[in-house]
DNA sequence: AAACAAAATGAAAACCCTTACAATTGTATT
DNA sequence: AATACAATTGTAAGGGTTTTCATTTTGTTT
C-alpha cells in the first residue's frame, strides 16, 4: 500500500507538504503541488479513510436505521423510496450510508453506541413503531439525526401531512355522497396509524357524520393480510359503510380482495381510498384512489436537515411536515 | 472519548492487556480480567473502529454497487429483495453494508479505488449491464467479490438459471396447446436478457416451433412502458402470437396492459408469463404466471461466496446458479 | 531454599494521517 | 548589506488501537 510517506520520499518533500497538498493547503507553492500531484498519480496513491478519520473525527458515513413491523426491511415500499432520496441527496455532498450490523467482536450493542463505534457524523431512522427505546436513545443523544415518520421534540423530524390527508381523504369521499365511511387504522403504536385516525375521526365530526364504534377496525401493521381481515369485518356488519378510508395501499388492498372474494365490486358496491400511493397502487384493478406521501420530498428535507446538523457540528431540532397529494383513480364512486 | 489508556489507568493495568482483554486473548488472569471488564462497563468503553481498522487491515464493512438501468436504485424490486437477504446472512457475522457516493474530497473515483480507500473487506455487485468498466475493473480486482445476476470467470458469480426458465416458460405454454409463442426481450447488453432469449431461441427449435422475426420484440430495461410499447407492435402483426413470454414481468404487465386497452383479455385472447415474480405479479387482475426468481436464495448464496472469500482471505471464483420456480397463476389458458 | 518452567504483564513500535508551530527560504524595503 | 516580512517547508506530536517480544511474577519441583 502507497502511503503519503512514500509520495514524499519520490518527492523529496515531507509527508506534511504531501498531505497539505491533498488537502488544498493554500501554503504550498504551485510547482511542489505539481510535482507531488504527478507522484500521487504514477503511484496510485489513495488515501486510506480509517487514519483520515481517526485523526479528523469525522467519517463522512452517515448510518442508518430501518425499523419496521413487517420484516422486510429495503424491500418496504415506502421506506425504501425514501432512503433512495435521500441517499442521491447526502451523496453529492461525499456521504456514505452504512447499515449496520450492531455487533462489535460478537457482542451486540445498542444503534447509539454501534454508530459511536463506528464513528458516523450522523443517523437517518426510518421507523414507524413510536415507542422502540433504541430510537429514543438516538434521538436523545447528541448525535445529529433526522427521523422519518415519527414525531418527536428531541431530534428533527419529517413526516407527511396525516391528520390533513385524513381530511382529503375523508372530505373526497364525502363530496361523493358517502355518508356511511369506515376506517380501516394503522396500528395504536405507530405515529401514522395514530395520526390517521386522529384525522378521520375528527374529520368525521366536523362533517357530522356519526362513527359507529365498528366502523374502525384495526389494521395492525399495514399488511395486506390485516386489510383483508379488517374488510371482512366491516362486511359482516349489519349497517356496513359504503366507503372505506384505509390507512394505508396495502391495507386498502387487501380490503379490495375482501370485497372481490365476497362478491362485491370497487368501485360499484364499495368505495376505496388508500394512503401512500405505493407503486402497485396505480396498476391495480380499479385503480386505487389514494393520498401520495412524497417520498422524493421527503427524502430530500431528511438529508438537508442533516446536513445541516452535520456541517454545523451541532444537533438541532425541527419539524418538516410534507403534504400528501389526493391521487383521484377508480376507486371511488359518487352515490 | 474513553480509550483503553483510561481504563488501563483506572484499572492500574497497561493498555496492552486492556486490549487483551478486549480481545479475548488467553493469556490473561481471570482477576484482572474482571477488574477491567468492570472498569469498561462503569466508564463505558467503546472501541474505535478507525483506529482498530487501521492497524488490522480489517474494517467490517462490505461494500455495496448498484447498477441498475431504471435510475431507480434501492426501489428495484429484483435487487432489493436480494441486497436485504444478503445483508441479513451477512450481519449475524457482523459486517455492514456501506451505500458509497465515490467521492474522496470532492474528487469522483473509480467504485474500485473509493472501496480501497474505505478499506472495505468485500464488495456485492448487483448490475444488470453487461459491459460497465467499473464492474469490470472490480472484478478483476484481488478485493473479494461477488456479482449477482452477471457471468464471470474473474469474480464470484451468482445468477438465476435464466436458460432453463426460458424453457419451462415456453414448454408451458406449448404444453397447453400455444404454437405461436413471441418473446419481449431484455435489452441484449444485459446479461439476463440475452440468456433468457437465448433459452428462448434453443427451446422454440427445440419444439419445432418457427420464431418468425417479428416475434422477438425488444423490450428494453425491463420497464412497463417497454412491455407496453413492445405489445403494441405484436398487436400490430398480421400475424400475431396467441402467448407472449416476456424477460421481465414490468414488461409483461406493460403488455398486458396493452393488451386489455387494444378491447382484448388476458388469458382469453393473449396468454402472458413473466419473468421475476415481483410483488406486484400475485396482486395484479389477472394475476400473473410467472418464473420466480429466488431471491432470498440468491442473496444468500452470495453471501456464503464473500465472506467464504472475506475469511479465508483470498479471492475466489465460483459459480452458483440458482433455479427458478415456474410460478402457474392465471394469465395463461390453453387452447 | 534453589532452580526452573509457566503464566501474566507491559514497553514500544506500528498503522497512516493531520496540523500546530517552528524553521527555513525568498523577496522587498531601507 | 541589513532588516523585516511573507511565503514555503518540515518537525513532531497525536489520534486509538494491536501485537511482538522482553520482562516480571507466580507456581512447581527438587
Amino acid at each position: 500500500m502507497v502511503t503519503i510517506y512514500h509520495i514524499a520520499k519520490a518527492t523529496g518533500f515531507s509527508p506534511a507538504t504531501v498531505s497539505k497538498v491533498l488537502n488544498n493547503y493554500e501554503d504550498v507553492n504551485l510547482k511542489t503541488k505539481k510535482k507531488i500531484l504527478e507522484a500521487v498519480e504514477e503511484l496510485g496513491y489513495l488515501p486510506n479513510s480509517h487514519a483520515r478519520s481517526l485523526i479528523t473525527k469525522k467519517s463522512w458515513i452517515i448510518g442508518v436505521v430501518f425499523i419496521e413491523s413487517l420484516g422486510i426491511g429495503m424491500k418496504h415500499p415506502f421506506f425504501n423510496a425514501v432512503i433512495e432520496s435521500f441517499r442521491q441527496h447526502v451523496e453529492v455532498q461525499g456521504y456514505d450510508l452504512l447499515f449496520a450490523s450492531r455487533s462489535i467482536s460478537n457482542k451486540q450493542k445498542s444503534y447509539l453506541d454501534y454508530f459511536k463505534y463506528r464513528g458516523v457524523d450522523g443517523v437517518v431512522i426510518v421507523s414507524s413503531t413510536y415507542e422502540d427505546e433504541q430510537v429514543q436513545e438516538l434521538m436523545n443523544s447528541r448525535l445529529p439525526s433526522v427521523v422519518i415518520d415519527l414525531k418527536s421534540d428531541k431530534s428533527c423530524v419529517v413526516y407527511s401531512d396525516n391528520v390533513h390527508g385524513s381530511f382529503e381523504a375523508v372530505q373526497y369521499l364525502h363530496s361523493l355522497g358517502h355518508r356511511k365511511i369506515a376506517h380501516i387504522a394503522g396500528h395504536s403504536t405507530t405515529f401514522a396509524g395514530k395520526q390517521r385516525l386522529k384525522g378521520y375521526v375528527e374529520v368525521m365530526k366536523k362533517l357530522g357524520l356519526s362513527v359507529p364504534e365498528d366502523y374502525i377496525v384495526d389494521g395492525e401493521f399495514f399488511s395486506r393480510d390485516s386489510g383483508y381481515e379488517a374488510m371482512k369485518k366491516l362486511l359482516a356488519l349489519r349497517n356496513p359503510p359504503s366507503a372505506i378510508y384505509a390507512a394505508g395501499d396495502n391495507l386498502a388492498i387487501g380490503a379490495m380482495e375482501a370485497i372481490r372474494e365476497a362478491g362485491f365490486g370497487v368501485p360499484d358496491d364499495y368505495s376505496v381510498i388508500g394512503f401512500d400511493d405505493i407503486e402497485l397502487s396505480e396498476m391495480f384493478h380499479p385503480s386505487l384512489t389514494t393520498l401520495r406521501q412524497q417520498t422524493e420530498l421527503i427524502g430530500e428535507k431528511s438529508g438537508e436537515l442533516l446536513l445541516n446538523q452535520i456541517n454545523t457540528r451541532q444537533k438541532s431540532v425541527e419539524s418538516v411536515v410534507v403534504p400528501v397529494e389526493l391521487m383521484i383513480r377508480s376507486s371511488c364512486r359518487s352515490i
